[in-house]
RNA sequence: GCGGGCGUGGUGAAAUUGGUAAACACAGCAGACUUAAAAUCUGCCGGCCGUAUGGCCUUGCCGGUUCAAUCCCGGCCGUCCGCACCA
């Protein structure tokens, strides 16, 4: 009697097996001898108390990878931990009235509950939550010797502030002028923040993408852009009349197009240039100018509509090859925070300059000569010309290309002591102070008599206060009297502890070496990079970046050492799980399981009203489209959840979550299960000899299966498994016991990839008493992999007329004869001259006739 | 505006990257088993013509290179993503 797989009953029988023998622990280098080690690791989730189908997806990933190394010998770590600082803990807190830190453990003890049902092969010994004191406190010290070495620092700067969550946000966090999380349109505020050096790295991070051979191009595209390397020229343009106080020696500008200096028309001043400001302060209207830049949002749409205006400060400067005059203006569209907050304007050759000089009626010098216009004729019309062409009007520049006359230009205005090549940088230093309660604290105390003073090792960790009330907005930190007061280290006066604490991105931008070793740097050095790194694309220049980062200034301060400075070696970017969006007849979203079909139309199960389809898209909370991966677990298996993730689409693009696709994956299991009960009770093991069609199908699929899963394509893995699956129970009536024994074994040990529980109970039952976790990946009898009669198709012109058998190592000639006398390629030759016949050994055979 | 990706049956997709387009699966259709349904199994399943052997067409559109193009080149169209007044 045909028995059913119930993963009800075997899942847990196999993870509890799994626990007992501690398999999935990571070995000591001593222990692990001559193994290769692999660190293969998720970018670790945020507790926020509901596991969902994107980790699930994310995490089986990672598991066919640490599972696949350690079959191949590889000494694996994978490792699980907590994201576990951050707002949602005190919005909670806020409106539940629970203590963050309570709320945070609860759902990590939750959430960690939910992840051991996946049967995902965890390394669980290396846990740790970022909200542990021992883990911020060891954040603290790196902060601490990183702000010894001059790479953190604290000055007041206009700074994005999030107005609902009040707080300070890195321009990293800043997404189309509104807050990463909060969706709030960002603020501009003037405050004394903290800040990490990455600018000192910005050539180093910039270089370092060019080693990251297996991250994908997206995310190094989007790196090197945010990064935005631009070489040019800074020079000063000197005063031609009136000297304002202070800047006596002129104006410095930054521009990358010093081969159109002779186009110079005018200089423009960002608003929040310190001379602008100095200029307003006499002068009402400027003031009033100015206040008519800060009122446009910063918005996308804002700044995209904003019109380009000018205020003429009536000062001029020299030019620095021609004896004439460019007056200064104060342009809303020159911004403070990159070059020196200067430009000169060339209109005809940078179209926001030319906006403006149409508008405010300023020459428009044309210096670059498109090639074939006339240099006689030449004009300039709406739009600038950034092309290429020849240089002219530029007396020692004409005749040159582009990047002579660059090159020549700084040249000169050097020789001349106006100016040096520059490189600069879009990028900003990391502002890491947060007014939130709920994350690392600073260690630094503020002394009246002594300023900011760094608070000795000997004293972390600074631990957060238990006592906090969400009472009023804002940082508790700043309004806890008793927490705040201290003694001064250096003085042993009253002080006050800094009460801004660490962006979280600081947390997960050093985790990984956390997992590799808590102190020992020996082991960090042994583990780290993380060969395999797995994680959402939405943190290509968040986290991601901060990582390389840390990565390089922990180097510097002696707490990790990595090739390049690069942490992940490896990275993968997978998609997101999507559903189809329900609403009913009143325009409300309705959930998946308050949907029925009812024939060709759907309806809702409560009220019986209509309900119509909207798009697939991501599973959200807001759109009720999410489905629990609990209620999936407890109807399918683990196994099928995880395999049904990755079993539809390739891994880096979005898979949709489908009923109907999953009973289908459940089908599946049930086929392989029947395969495997179907074998004699005690299935003897004698060495499978011999090329049946069984053997060399199987040996096939499993090279097929390794290939795919090295190339991160389980989507095709999984096909293989299933086209596998079919071909074995074709097989399975007339097949050698030795032959069907062996392909059932081969396929346990590639199905362990993907669905562990269901092959452990396989192996079980082809009478292993050992786990097939501990199973090696199979070796493969290579003879089998090739066949030694291949069918060759026959084209005519391109078209396929007939099929020949020929074997593996026919000479052309003879193909060739046999595919010119095929009585189906026959017709299509005959009367015809045959002009030439390709053969392509094991491939193809065309015949060309005219 | 700049940069990048993608476009293949009713659907998700595959194609060893220049060599038989549509593997595998979902949905659908037909049949077997069943009193019936579910489950399971078998067959069909890109389009047009044809009872059929078979023929013609087909990878967003147009063109090119080649014996041969989903793949390479040029030009369009659509779509998604990233960046964006960065001098």
């Amino acid at each position: 009697m045909a028995s059913r797989y119930d993963p009800q009953v075997a899942e847990p029988k196999w993870r509890a097996a799994w626990a007992a023998g501690d398999v999935y622990r990571a070995k000591s280098p001593a222990e692990a001898g001559d193994a290769p080690k692999a660190y293969v690791l998720e970018m670790f989730p945020y507790p926020s108390g509901r596991l969902h189908m994107g980790h699930v997806r994310n995490y089986a990933m990672g598991d066919v990878v640490a599972r696949y190394k350690r079959a191949n010998g590889y000494n694996v770590l994978h490792p699980m931990g907590w994201d576990a600082f951050g707002m949602p803990a005190e919005n909670a807190a806020m409106k539940q009235n629970v203590h963050p830190g309570e709320w945070t453990y609860q759902n990590i003890a939750d959430m960690r509950a939910q992840f051991q049902n996946l049967g995902l092969s965890l390394d669980w010994s290396r846990e740790f939550a970022t909200c542990d004191p021992d883990y911020y406190g060891d954040q603290q010290k790196i902060f601490l010797r990183l702000y010894e070495k001059g790479l953190v620092y604290r000055k007041a700067s206009k700074v994005n502030w999030d107005p609902v969550d009040q707080t300070v946000l890195a321009n990293e966090q800043v997404i189309d002028g509104k807050g990463w999380r909060s969706g709030a349109p960002v603020e501009q505020r003037e405050l004394t923040q903290w800040f990490f050096r990455i600018t000192d790295f910005a050539e180093d991070l910039l270089a370092g993408l060019e080693t990251l051979e297996r991250w994908p191009e997206k995310v190094r595209t989007m790196q090197a852009n945010w990064i935005g390397r631009s070489e040019g020229l800074q020079m000063r343009f000197e005063w031609a009349g009136a000297t304002p106080d202070g800047f006596t020696e002129g104006v410095e500008i930054f521009t990358t197009r010093p081969d159109t200096l002779y186009g110079a028309s005018f200089m423009a001043l960002s608003p929040d240039h310190p001379l602008t400001i100095q200029l307003a302060e006499k002068n009402d209207a400027l003031k009033a100018f100015r206040a008519e830049c800060a009122k446009v949002g910063t918005s996308e749409e804002a700044i995209e509509k904003a019109p380009k205006i000018g205020f003429d400060t009536g000062l001029t400067v020299k030019h620095p090859f021609e004896d004439r005059e460019i007056p200064v203006w104060v342009a809303n569209f020159v911004l403070m925070g990159y070059g020196t907050g200067a430009i000169f304007g060339c209109p005809a050759h940078d179209q926001r300059d030319l906006d403006f000089a149409r508008k405010y009626d300023l020459p428009v010098i044309p210096v670059v000569l498109p090639s074939g216009a006339d240099a006689e004729t030449y004009e300039i019309g709406k739009e600038a010309y950034t092309g290429s062409g020849q240089i002219f009007n530029s007396d020692f520049l004409t005749g040159k290309s582009i990047e002579d006359a660059k090159a020549a230009a700084i040249k000169k205005i050097d020789s001349m002591g106006l100016g040096v090549r520059k490189v600069n940088y879009r990028l900003r230093d990391w502002g890491v102070s947060r007014q939130r309660y709920w994350g690392c604290p600073i260690p630094v105390v503020h002394c009246p008599d002594c300023g900011v003073v760094a608070l000795p090792e000997s004293e972390l960790p600074v631990r957060l206060p238990e006592e906090v009330s969400f009472d009023v907005p804002g940082n508790p930190l700043a309004r806890n009297e008793a927490w705040k007061s201290t003694k001064c280290p250096k003085c042993g006066g009253e002080a006050t502890r800094e009460t801004d604490t660490l962006d979280t991105f600081v947390d997960s931008s050093w985790y990984y070496a956390r997992f590799a070793s808590v102190s020992d740097m020996d082991e960090r050095a042994y583990w780290l990079p993380v060969d395999q790194y797995v994680g959402g694309v939405e943190h290509a220049v968040l986290h991601l970046l901060y990582s390389r980062f840390i990565a390089r200034a922990m180097g510097k301060i002696g707490l990790m050492d990595v090739e390049n400075g690069e942490p992940f070696a490896g990275l993968f970017t997978q998609g997101m799980v999507t559903h189809e969006t329900y609403k009913d007849n009143r325009g409300d979203w309705i959930s998946p399981d308050e949907v029925r079909r009812e024939g060709d139309t759907l309806i809702r199960m409560d009220t019986g009203a209509p309900v119509s389809v909207g798009p697939v898209e991501k599973m959200s909370k807001s759109k009720r489209n999410t489905v629990d991966p609990d209620m999936m677990i407890a109807q399918f298996g683990a196994d099928v959840a995880r395999m049904f993730t990755l079993s539809d689409s390739p891994p880096e693009r979005d898979v949709e979550w489908t009923q109907a696709g999953v009973e289908g994956t459940a089908r599946f299991a049930q086929r392989v299960w029947a395969l495997f009960d179907a074998l004699p009770e005690t299935p003897t093991h004698a060495p499978a000899t011999g090329d049946s069609e069984l053997r060399r199908a199987s040996h096939k699929s499993v090279a097929a299966v390794a290939q795919a899963v090295d190339e991160f394509r389980f989507n095709s893995a999984v096909a293989t498994l299933y086209e596998w699956t079919n071909t074995v129970r074709k097989a399975a009536e007339t097949a050698d016991e030795a032959d069907l024994v062996e392909a059932c074994s081969l396929f346990s040990r590639c199905l362990q990839l993907f669905m562990p529980h269901l092959a452990e109970e396989c192996w079980a039952r082809l009478g292993h008493d050992s786990l097939i976790v501990h199973a090696p990946w199979p070796e493969l009898d290579e003879s089998l992999l090739v066949d030694d009669t291949i069918t060759l198709p026959v084209q005519v012109n391109g078209k396929k007329r007939a099929e020949v058998q020929v074997t593996a190592d026919a000479v052309p000639q003879d193909v060739e004869a046999l595919a010119l006398a095929d009585p189906g390629v026959q017709p299509h030759i005959d009367g015809k001259t045959v002009k030439k016949v390709i053969v392509v050994p094991g491939r193809i055979v065309n015949i060309v006739v005219v």
